[in-house]
DNA sequence: ACGATAAGGATTGTTCAACAATTCTTCAAT
DNA sequence: ATTGAAGAATTGTTGAACAATCCTTATCGT
């Protein structure tokens, strides 16, 4: 970005070797720098990738709740060692996928209804505020939203429940993320995966989504319209009876 | 030591009836583990215990922004292996507050204006809407928000501008939690955790707080009149005021 | 049979020592 | 002064170990 950068480092020596462009070469190499640093960031370490598997296993329902995760024969699973992957453990356990019993060992966590009721109260109001006073709007995001929309009716049409289910995570993450922010977007992107934990602990119809299709088209047409009141308060009612059919299908197989 | 229970008072308080059935047992000694475990997760592993000394060396101030962190040297100043100091560092990663380049270490991170930025963007959205909307507002919550507010009174009157500083964290953290929801209290610590690194980041005069008491002051009586949306308003251009000052601190010392 | 209990096995929490890969430093050579 | 290569330092990762704790099971007394 064309900020001035005043403070620019001393290394700026009169010898400009080859024919050197106009623009800063050090603001070029740190340009590299940052890239070579970004894309050392996104090949992660070892602890990382098998954070990452068992992230997917538990979120894709392959492991369900309250199974446990035997340290020594899970890092032999994923070929790492037991320290590399007890640092895997520790990360998703920060984000409550997983739940540490001191001296018993790891286990996917098994959600109850106090976590589906807060899950729920943090989204109600995070995403009618994202809706209703989120400052960052851009035609970009607001399109995004309205593409969740036409993928989830394109799943339905042909069928495709899973597709729904996932379309619908497409539809509220859009929404947040019309507040701009990334600090929020990675913490909705954790709710989202409690939500499937929930879904998966409720024995899943995946079906459940089906009749918020016409309420999301709803909420993202007046939100294309302005009303960002209007849509905010709409959303808020259907949030609040998604969560109680959630906690109704809960308590019926507690 | 025997297997000798320390404690079971839980089982007989008041329950004169001595028709105690099974299935109240049964409940009855759920609940005991379940406080057992609830202990055991408090007085945890040493990787938290750790991970605790570290995040409060960072955000105490100690260990300034970009400072790195040797993992030999601070495992044997913490008495700790290398290994489970990984764990703790993990977990302090994910937290913000420290930043792992790989191949490099592990650094105290060093917020950017953009951090700033967003970490306000999150932190008026959210608060507003727990003024505004929050469903669990209680006399408890709102007197804690009015305590909060004494309390920095107090500190300033005495002249303990640390204690101004900290009262205010509090004001903040009352006013998130009066949406009642673990989940956001846990993220706003987070939040204000890295608060404290962009003080100290910006050679923390810390009567910056000092022009806000009375902020303060106004939005919890505003509050407690039940005038949530005022409230709400109040606090969010506030906010907005006190981002800028901030930022414009930050440009100041970059 | 029944419940308490002690022995044995399994798993976790944690440490130690090592090694390859990578980065940082030094220092000589051009 | 820049380049490049040897050497030191640090990280990423492994494997083996050991104490502490939990779980299972066989034993015992009644």
């Amino acid at each position: 970005m064309g900020t001035t950068d005043p403070a620019s480092p001393t290394r700026s020596s009169g010898t400009s070797r080859g024919a050197a462009l106009g623009s800063d070469l050090d603001t070029v190499l740190d340009g590299v720098l940052a890239a070579r640093r970004a894309e050392r960031t996104v090949m992660s370490t070892s602890a990382d990738r098998a954070a990452r598997v068992v992230r997917e296993q538990v979120v894709e329902g392959h492991l369900r709740s309250g199974t446990r995760l035997p340290e020594e024969r899970l890092a032999g699973a994923l070929g790492v060692s037991r320290n590399t992957l007890r640092e895997a453990l520790s990360q998703l356990v920060a984000e409550r996928i997983l739940v540490r019993e001191p001296h018993r060992g790891v286990v996917v966590a098994t959600p109850e209804v106090e976590d589906v009721e807060d899950v729920y109260r943090v989204r109600r109001l995070v995403e009618t505020a994202a809706l209703a006073r989120g400052s960052h709007h851009t035609p970009e995001r607001v399109a995004a939203v309205a593409a969740a929309v036409t993928e989830g009716r394109g799943a339905a049409a042909r069928g495709d429940w899973d597709g729904v289910a996932s379309a619908n995570q497409h539809f509220h993450r859009a929404v947040v993320s019309l507040a701009g922010s990334p600090r929020l977007d990675a913490q909705m992107d954790l709710l989202l995966a409690e939500m499937r934990l929930f879904f998966h602990q409720m024995g899943a119809p995946e079906r459940f989504h089906r009749p918020y299709l016409d309420e999301n088209g709803a909420i993202a047409d007046l939100l294309a319209a302005g009303e960002r009141d209007r849509s905010a308060d709409r959303l808020d009612t259907y949030l609040a009876t998604a969560q109680d059919q959630l906690v109704a299908a809960f308590r019926q197989r507690a």
